[in-house]
DNA sequence: AACGACTTGTT
DNA sequence: ACAAGTCGT
């Protein structure tokens, strides 16, 4: 039996559509297919119990994916250099194979692992299709605004970009005999815990998912994307819910971009191709973020725009743990913040809400609702989280305008005008007459369990614009 | 270098 | 109507 080579899965848990996974096949060598959980990561501040439950599903999911060949995962606890050095040793494996992750901790890592090791070591472009680097201004400058690059994106896009095309087979996989194998942990065993149930993760799941998206659904995306609604009624809204998946890479954007490019062509009027346009649009935003955060890695805890580095945000403990727990007695907020805490997803249009009440009405740094965010989100990726903190807050590439300050009363009103997504979620607003679902403390008996407004939003809407005005005014002295 | 363009809004 | 520049060609 000739010597192995080993995939290194990381941000990529499927067997579909994996340029890594496609070299390490083609090399003609027995792949050991490896994850490693890295102690570096697991003790990071950004850590999320239940993003972590979603990964071990997934690492479940992938585990079966290999059994289904009669193979295995094979799961190893350490940091990632030692761990590899250990496993090559052990082994006797002449390559590692893995797809390249943008983010700064990963950088510096794999930077580490590729000089340390003595074997060869094959990187791929596999998360995003335009890596960084490869989209850039005439006077070839990173852009800092979407809309141009994503026509530079559109415009350079390789049309080679391919589906992967592979078979595999139990001959092609090595059976891990005489190698140690940790196996996948249970989440108590990473000091976890989250009763939260996270959503399936099997590759036929997945899958099905794509396709009632690309089948039908996605031809609804223009019109209903902004819409928020009871997800007991209507579970999927009018959203795709890739994020958790694209997040781990169970789903491959690539494979979502080709799917979408089919829904384009069976379109069958100007409504649909254009929903089709503005959902890829939002892959491109993903693209987006992962540029920023690669080119401009101080982001992660600064201000993009060092205009604003002045501001004086608030230290509003009672506040922040008030927004956290979705008890700021403005409903949609707290709607919002409540899926959040329950599902580990939030709608994107609750984002912004809420994203735009912490920094505008309750004026608390952006940081706070990054890091929350990140602790608690199914999909909670450092860039596009980031990217999209710094936007609502103002401090962003492309940000809103700062005085563009959302109404969180008429923002609930356009996108909740029925108050379900509300009453889905704030069990004690359920019997409020719908002319005060939005603002209950004006009813005649309002709700007693339920608090009433933390802030004046007309008030916290000035002391924002003041607060920007200053800070300004104290960079340009 | 002048000029068009600029995710998601509010009053 | 307003708001405020500034990005990219």
């Amino acid at each position: 039996m000739s010597a192995p080579v080993i995939i290194w899965f990381r941000r990529d848990l499927r067997l579909q559509d994996n340029l890594a996974l496609e070299a390490a096949l083609k090399s003609g060598a027995a792949v050991i297919p490896l994850f490693i959980f890295d102690p570096n990561i697991l003790n990071s501040r950004r850590i999320s119990s239940v993003r972590l439950k979603f990964m071990l599903s997934a690492l479940e999911s992938l585990d079966g994916s290999l059994r289904a060949y009669g193979r295995r995962l094979l799961v190893r606890h350490g940091e990632a250099l030692p761990t590899l050095q250990n496993l090559i040793e052990q082994s006797g494996a002449t390559a590692l194979y893995f797809n390249t992750d943008y983010t700064p901790f990963a950088i510096q890592r794999d930077a580490a692992v590729s000089e340390a090791l003595s074997i060869g070591v094959h990187t791929y472009h596999d998360r995003l299709m335009m890596p960084p680097g490869s989209v850039m201004t005439n006077d070839d400058t990173p852009y800092s605004v979407y809309s141009p690059f994503k026509r530079k994106w559109r415009e350079k896009r390789d049309e080679r970009l391919h589906i992967a095309q592979y078979t595999i087979s139990a001959e092609k996989l090595h059976d891990l005999e005489g190698l140690q194998n940790d196996g996948l942990p249970d989440l108590h065993a990473l000091g976890h815990s989250s009763t939260v149930d996270v959503p399936q993760t099997s590759a036929e799941y997945v899958s099905s998912l794509l396709d009632r998206w690309v089948d039908e659904r996605i031809y609804g995306y223009k019109d209903g994307r902004d819409m928020l609604g009871d997800p007991h009624t209507a579970p999927l809204s009018a959203t795709s819910f890739f994020s958790p998946y694209i997040r781990f890479g169970i789903l491959s954007t690539r494979t979502i971009y080709w799917h979408c490019r089919e829904a384009y062509e069976n379109a069958t009027d100007k409504a649909g191709r254009e929903s089709v346009t503005k959902f890829v649009d939002e892959i491109i935003w993903h693209e987006f973020y992962t540029h920023v955060l690669w080119h401009h890695p101080h982001v992660v805890d600064h201000n993009f725009n060092e205009k604003y580095d002045a501001i004086q945000w608030r230290h509003a403990p009672d506040m922040l743990a008030a927004w956290q727990n979705g008890m700021t007695g403005y409903p949609i907020v707290d709607a919002a913040m409540r899926q959040l805490n329950a599902t580990g997803w939030m709608h994107n249009r609750a984002r912004m809400v809420v994203a735009s009440f912490l920094t505008k009405d309750l004026l608390i740094d952006w940081r706070e609702g990054e890091l929350y965010f990140m602790r608690r989100l199914l999909d909670g990726d450092l860039a596009n989280n980031n990217g999209g903190w710094q936007w609502a807050a103002g401090t962003g590439t492309d940000a809103q305008p700062y005085f563009r300050i959302f109404n969180p009363l008429s923002q609930s009103q356009k996108f909740d005008p029925t108050g379900a997504y509300i009453r889905a979620w704030i069990p004690e607003l359920r019997d409020v007459a719908d002319r005060f679902i939005h603002e209950p403390h004006n009813a005649a008996t309002p709700p007693n369990n339920y608090p009433a407004p933390i802030v004046d939003h007309q008030l916290a809407r000035q002391a924002a614009l003041q607060m920007f005005e200053a800070a300004k005014k104290s960079e340009v002295n």
